[in-house]
DNA sequence: ATCGCAATATGATTTCAATCATATGTTGCC
DNA sequence: GGCAACATATGATTGAAATCATATTGCGAT
C-alpha cells in the first residue's frame, strides 16, 4: 500500500486526504503535520519569488512521498499544490519520529534514503551532460530506458525528437542495438 | 570533524586514507566496507560503459560523503577514483548499522538524508529550466549564489558567460539588484 | 607602485537542441 | 475492418546557449 519505509507505520498515524486541482495541501509557514504520500494525482511543491512568481521545487508523482524533511522541522518551507486531482495520505511526523526508534524501521528508512540520494546524484550528473548523444548514452547505461522513448526523453530533460535522433546516431555508430522499432538497448 | 550524522560514530570505526590522483578507492563488484567522507581532494564515482567509456555518477567534494548506499549492499556498484589528491575517512558499514539502533543517531541520519533529498530535488527542478534567465532567477531564489558567480554558474550547469548575461537582463528588468560589481541579490 | 592573476563583463560567432512540420507504424476499440 | 490515438521517426527552421575573443576591475604578492 504505502511505499517502502512507510509501510510499517501504524494506520492510526495515517490520514487519507483527497485533493482537487488547485487545492493547497499546505502553505509555506504552516506548522508541520508530517509528510505525504501521493497515491494518485500529482502535487507540486512551490516557492514564491519576490515578485510573486511561483518556482517549482519538486513534482511529486503517484507512488512517491513529499515533504519528508517536514518531519524534522516546525513549519513547511514551501507550498504544496495539487495539480492533478487524486488521493494523498498524510503520515504524522510524530509517528515517523517514533518509528525511528525501531532499528528495523531506521534501517529501512536509511536504506531507502541512501538509495534515493544516489539515484538523484546520478540524475544530476546525467542531465548535466550537454550533448544529446552523451546524455542519451549515459541514460541508457543508467538503465533509464524502461517504457517508452518519450518517458525516457522526459527523464533526460530532452525533447523526444532529440532523443530519437541521438538514439539513431548511437545505432549508426554501433554503440546501441535497435533490434526492432522502438526497442533500443546497449551492445552487451 | 566529520559532517553531520557521522560525527557520533566511534573513532574505532573510522579508517583514515590518503588518495593520490588516479587512485581507485574501490572497484565495482568489490565487497563493501562502508561509506567514505572526503576531507580534502575530490573523488569521482564512475560506471564503465559497454565500450569501456567512463560515465561519472557523482563528484564528491571535500566535506561530503559518498557511497552511503553501500552500507546497505554487499558490493559496490561503481568505481571510486581519486581525481584530486586528498584525505578520506572510511566509515565501517557495521558501525553505521549499529549506530542506527541509537534513536538519536537514527534521527540525525534521517534529518540529514531528508534534507539532502529535498535539496537535490530542487536542484533537479532548477537545472531542468531551459532558459538561462529563468534558471538564474530560480537559482537566486533558492539561495544558490553564495561565493562567486563562477561557482553559481557551475551549480546551475550554465556557462559563466550565460550566467552573467542572464544576471544583467534580470538587473535591467529590475528583478535583481546589483549594488556593486560582482554583487547580486534579489529585490526584497 | 606595479605585476600578475582571477573574477567580472560583454561582444561575435558557432553549435546544437527546441520547435514546427509531416509521415508512418502500432494498438486498442467499436 | 476501420478509425482514433499515440509512439516512432525524420526533415526544416529557429533560437538560445556554448564557445571564442577581449576588455576591465580588483586583489594579493613582490
Amino acid at each position: 500500500m504505502l511505499p517502502d519505509p512507510y509501510d510499517h507505520i501504524p494506520s492510526s498515524a495515517l490520514r487519507p486526504l483527497s485533493g482537487a486541482v488547485g487545492d493547497v495541501v499546505f502553505h509555506q509557514g504552516d506548522p508541520t503535520h508530517g509528510l505525504y504520500v501521493v497515491q494518485t494525482g500529482r502535487v507540486h511543491l512551490e516557492r514564491v519569488g519576490p515578485d510573486g512568481e511561483r518556482f517549482i521545487i519538486h513534482r511529486a508523482q503517484a507512488g512517491t512521498s513529499f515533504a519528508e524533511a517536514s518531519v524534522f522541522s516546525e513549519v513547511y518551507h514551501c507550498d504544496a499544490v495539487c495539480v492533478e486531482a487524486g488521493a494523498l495520505i498524510r503520515i504524522d511526523k510524530a509517528a515517523i519520529l517514533a518509528a525511528l526508534v525501531d532499528p528495523a524501521f531506521a534501517r529501512a528508512y536509511g536504506r531507502q534514503a541512501a538509495q534515493q540520494i544516489q539515484v538523484q546524484r546520478q540524475m544530476l550528473e546525467i542531465v548535466g551532460i550537454r550533448r544529446a548523444e552523451g546524455r542519451v548514452m549515459a541514460g541508457l547505461v543508467a538503465g533509464l530506458l524502461e517504457g517508452s522513448v518519450i518517458e525516457f526523453a522526459a527523464r533526460l530533460q530532452l525533447s523526444h525528437e532529440a532523443t530519437y535522433r541521438a538514439l539513431r546516431e548511437l545505432v549508426k555508430d554501433g554503440r546501441v542495438m535497435n533490434p526492432s522499432r522502438g526497442i533500443y538497448h546497449l551492445r552487451p
